[in-house]
DNA sequence: GATGAATGAGAGTTCATTCAT
DNA sequence: TATGAATGAACTCTCATTCAT
């Protein structure tokens, strides 16, 4: 039905159609189990919003299961990528650390009240008993890895002199968790959109409090 | 599994049923709601589980949905009012502020991290779309109503000079954040037991930070 | 619930309020049949309509089948004496043949067009395969018995010389025939009302073409 | 019982279900209905009726409520075809008024009695308060139609000198009243087979009056 | 490879009916 | 006697999944 989604480059026999809608259908199954959870969300609302027949959708991924799995991975792949790209900012070059960190919180927590993202977190709890690797996935290679990934900056900064974190990890985990935490009620399960001036007042707080505990002054 | 289904006298008339059904219903219906969620439960096995018919559920809770909505604020009162209780534990007759937070972190953390705290939340996220209001009840009197109650013994430990909290509120809010923050990819959503000693440290950790950044001899 | 409604006579011990409870059962399943069907009216409605509790309706009648079956009967019967009441008034006591046929074939139509009668005549079709002796009780004691004595009016009629009615039945029966015939499509099956007006119309065309057929110049 | 189900060549491949599924749905649909009436019939027996499993029901109407009014209007407009070619026939080539009225009388009585015929006006009443519209669609174009069709006929009759209708609908009206309002009781509600001879008998009868009122004699 | 049609299994809900007070 | 509570049975409808084209 829809044929000419694809542009493949003329005179080279690539199936690229095929590629873009398994795409579509992951892209589309994340957007309805978003909607209705893994239970309720059908696979024909799935297939319509992908513009392809139910019979299309098993083609490309064999079941209900495979198909979750695929977009859940592939929507936490994502957001991994882009808070990795907001942690890389994190360098010392700017002698500013507060502003750096203010900085980086707030994109971080940007992020983290995207859409997307909560109704990634959601359907990992959700659906947490009938999927228990997909924490692996999604935190193994998730939270985690943004954690270590902090912790590296961290580590960096303090070797830099501008910080006094002696466990970089938990300095990190905590400066997540003073991020993060507040906005649980605050967005409501995400419900709630939270103002871009709440996002930062909410950085700012964490960052102000990280740096009376790990600031230069403290040992 | 359900020992407290009936707690009549022994050797006194049982009648067929009729004074605690309704609550013997609503446990069952959580336990059972927190296994496979919404959705995926079914009437039936909530119904014998609770060891009763399947249309005497449909007699005392009208609906699904009312029976999930009853199991789910009956568990959120019974969270609150735990967490309640340990909040008020915070008294500041103790001069060790530090022990005594350490105390107050430490049992809010086993409540945090009890079995049906996390299936509370659990739930909590996966209905949201379906139940929007149930964050209300949840949030409004469940989060909120500690993190005011917390705020209440930050400020009176302000005011007897052992802290330095100049907004209890944020204050309260980020001893909260420093919490549980952690725990959600430490316990794996729930999925994993979270041993004490672990709960034990990352509740110290927090005390720590917290006290950094709020202690009496900051401003 | 509706101890009151009786207006036993004071001194004697007379359970009338048995009876008029029976009574008010059968009034409301009538009516909540007529509204439902047999198969759709809940006994539960039928309870409530009566302001007795759903119990109470077994006790007085078994099942519900037979709780149908009586109010069916009840119903036939008072609409079949309120029609043989008109037919009675059919004397020959009046001259005019003509104006005595119009009064009476409209009072008959008016019996015929009341919703209860409507109802009564719904119920019985649409029960009469689960039900087919109601059909003999509405028949034969209904249909037929006015029928009868309408014949019977037709036959003195003749011999005072004022019909040519050789076979009094038929014309009996053509003359019912003539005048609720036309009335099937003209109700909508009783769920239009019918003006008295056009009630009158019908009549007089039924007894026009009556007594062209039957009239005394014919043999 | 369902010998029309497909009529595939034979020796031809059939495929698994396509082409008739939906008629033999809606045929097996009314039967089922004729047999139980809407709210008893199950969807599971039309289903086994028409040799298809119970969501191909679904798949082809959608509703319970749909595939009963499908059902209905197929068999109103089959009775009133079928109606409407024996009231065609009465045409003026031939001389003998009453013989052709006779005849015609006769096949509509045939067609009135017929059991499908009486399981529709059955239908008709009993669900006339669930389906008001379905009364417009069988009488509007169903009986209605029949009347006018007739009020044609005896029209070309009176132009032809051979009637003396002053008012060819009334008339119409009334032919079809002496025809068919007898049977109501003879038949039993559809229930008692009548045998032709009586449906003859009563043709005849109902044309007698018919023309002593109508015939060309009157003015 | 993509699709229209078909199906087996299963869930929510209702209801007539019966206990036990 | 009248009733609140409980239940077994049944029914509509939905959905993941598979044929056959």
């Amino acid at each position: 039905m829809n044929t000419a989604t694809s542009s493949a480059a003329p005179g080279q026999h690539v199936p690229r159609g095929r590629i873009d809608k398994r795409q579509a259908i992951l892209d589309a199954a994340f957007t309805v189990f978003a909607r209705h959870g893994f239970a309720l969300a059908c696979v024909q609302e799935i297939a319509t919003e992908a513009g392809v027949a139910k019979p299309t959708v098993y083609n490309h991924l064999h079941d209900k299961e495979t198909l979750f799995r695929h977009a859940m991975e592939a929507a936490a792949n994502r957001a991994m990528a882009e808070n990795l790209a907001v942690v890389d900012q994190l360098t010392d070059h700017g002698a500013d650390v507060r502003a750096a960190l203010d900085e980086v919180g707030y994109q971080l927590l940007q992020r983290h009240c995207d859409d997307r993202s909560w109704a990634l977190r959601r359907l990992l709890n959700a659906e947490v008993n009938r999927f228990p690797d997909l924490i692996d996935i999604a935190h193994a290679t998730g939270a985690n890895r943004i954690t270590q990934a902090l912790a590296d900056r961290v580590a960096r900064l303090t070797l830099a002199g501008h910080l006094a974190a002696t466990e970089p990890v938990e300095a990190a985990e905590q400066f997540l968790a003073l991020l993060t935490g507040p906005m649980e009620s605050r967005a409501r399960l995400g419900t709630r959109p939270v103002p871009d001036r709440e996002l930062r007042a909410v950085a700012r707080a964490a960052v102000r409090t990280f740096l009376r505990a790990y600031g230069e002054g403290r040992a």
